[in-house]
DNA sequence: TTTTGATATATCATATTACGATGTATATTT
DNA sequence: AAATATACATCGTAATATGATATATCAAAA
């Protein structure tokens, strides 16, 4: 697991990420995606994730719909249209940083 | 220039690898080698270089010598040995930090 | 001549944000 | 029966980058 430090900022971009190619996914599943994609390396805690996905919800980045299943109450997140933009603008600068720390911290590494 | 969050976390890993690299450097000479090695897209502000260098020192990874450069008083700053071990475990952490990221954001992209 | 901009350092209050701790509740596995 | 996984939530804390502010020298431009 990184430093939590390192994780700042990235986490709305991971979520915009996922919900801009999964249609809708509820908080657990995000966390589980997450930790699968990253072999357990990133792990959205959920004192980090429920927050995050009300504050998005709250800056109409996403819209939430309640299903009961299996007797409990899940929430299925959405990306909404304002949402959709904000990745793109998130993503790109997450890209554009990569390279750029890759250049102060790997100058002999190029990126094909 | 990037989102502050984005930077969290990785300023210290910055200013050890320019140590690792230049054997003294100062302050803002510091904050104007990272501006051109990002092409201005980082800016190293003030008020976090000048805590920065000054917390790291505490932490024991920088010694500093001050001298009387023009009229002014310059503080050179060295990596010390813990810095340098500190060094290595920040820039792989920072390495594979970006690569894990890679991953999740540009699924698409290998790196070589 | 004055003032702007670059050089060079420093401190403090603020805002952001990830996380640990804690709590609730159900279903499944041991 | 107990432990684990599922699924959500809130609150206080800690870390930290930055804006604002301050001080001071020097060169160049107005």
């Amino acid at each position: 697991m990184y430093s939590k430090e390192l994780l700042k900022g990235t986490i709305s971009a991971i979520i915009l990420k996922l919900l801009s190619e999964h249609e809708r996914m509820y908080g657990y599943e995000i966390s589980m995606r997450v930790k699968d994609l990253t072999d357990g390396k990133i792990l959205l805690k959920d004192g980090s994730l429920y927050p995050a996905l009300q504050k998005m919800t709250a800056d109409g980045l996403l819209s939430f719909k309640e299903e009961e299943v299996g007797g409990r109450t899940r929430k299925y997140y959405y990306i909404t249209k304002l949402g959709q933009k904000e990745k793109t603008v998130f993503v790109e600068e997450l890209k554009d940083f990569i390279e750029t720390m890759n250049k102060i911290i790997s100058p002999e590494f190029k990126p094909v």
